[in-house]
DNA sequence: AATTTTTATATCGTATGCGATACAAAAATT
DNA sequence: AATTTTTGTATCGCATACGATATAAAAATT
């Protein structure tokens, strides 16, 4: 009896892992030019629905811990993307502003979703195929998401 | 008109991110009591399929790269679960075995390809839906994976 | 055979992820 | 009001990922 269980080629985890990390990839050409990564992209585009927000929002809605925020909007900082000012009512928290650089990224990153699904269906010619996995990741990730904490 | 396409919600990139990061995530709590991490529980089973292989070809199943993988067989070595020897035909190569300790895993991990489609099952009530995304992803990555070189 | 190219590993540097912990401030309790 | 609990950030340490580079050995060329 094989351990067909335990092989590579039968794990979905495997799949999802590899997957996200080779499209994270197909983003470098379209990311190294303005300067940013993938994360910080992803940073980027909760700030672009919405400026000046706490430090927690901002995790929360990546589904993130402040303990990798932070450290990536202290970079985002150093490189001229945000600004990270106390709050005022709660001095606890973080204000994270765009920066007129920020702002002026948001322009040029336009036309970026277009670029990586044209080449998704270059690649695979079957790009909506893709997309319909969209609702299945979505109740993974809202199943997964109820177990930390 | 508003920028949809920019929108974190309509990407499927940052779902795959995140899927990927919530499902390595529902693995600590087998994989912890073994003593390993998820990227070495996928080295694990590439060498529970086939003893004994250079770290080249462990990378190219993994599709990553031997500056990600020597340093991972290099921890799993110092933990005791592989040991890594030179090649006898080919001296560039480094043959990574299985150790004793390494072989005896591979009972106790058994059951955990069962227990992750469980707790996928119990939260999010759609295991087969979940598993009809493998061949989707696999159109993907066979997509991606002729750009890197 | 000598040279060039390719291949297999490894090292270095930087950017995540994330568990554990620390700390101060806000909120809830007593 | 004083105390306890919760919340928002930040820091630390470790394990990935991965681009860039280095090195030795095998393979291909000349």
């Amino acid at each position: 009896m094989t351990d067909n269980q335990l092989k590579l080629e039968n794990q979905l985890c495997f799949r999802l892992y590899t997957a996200a990390r080779l499209t994270m990839g197909a983003y470098h050409p379209y990311l190294d030019p303005l300067g940013i990564t993938y994360p910080q992209y992803l940073v980027m585009l909760v700030l672009w629905e919405q400026d000046k927000q706490p430090v927690c929002d901002i995790a929360k809605k990546l589904l993130l811990d402040t303990n990798t925020v932070t450290p990536l909007l202290q970079r985002m900082e150093k490189a001229g993307f945000v600004s990270r000012a106390k709050g005022k009512e709660d001095t606890r928290q973080r204000i994270v502003s765009l920066t007129k650089k920020g702002k002026a990224l948001q322009e040029k990153a336009k036309p970026i979703p277009d670029c990586l699904l044209n080449d998704v269906a270059l690649k695979t010619g079957e790009e909506e195929e893709m997309l319909k996995m969209i609702p299945t990741l979505d109740k993974l990730i809202e199943g997964l998401k109820r177990t930390k904490k």
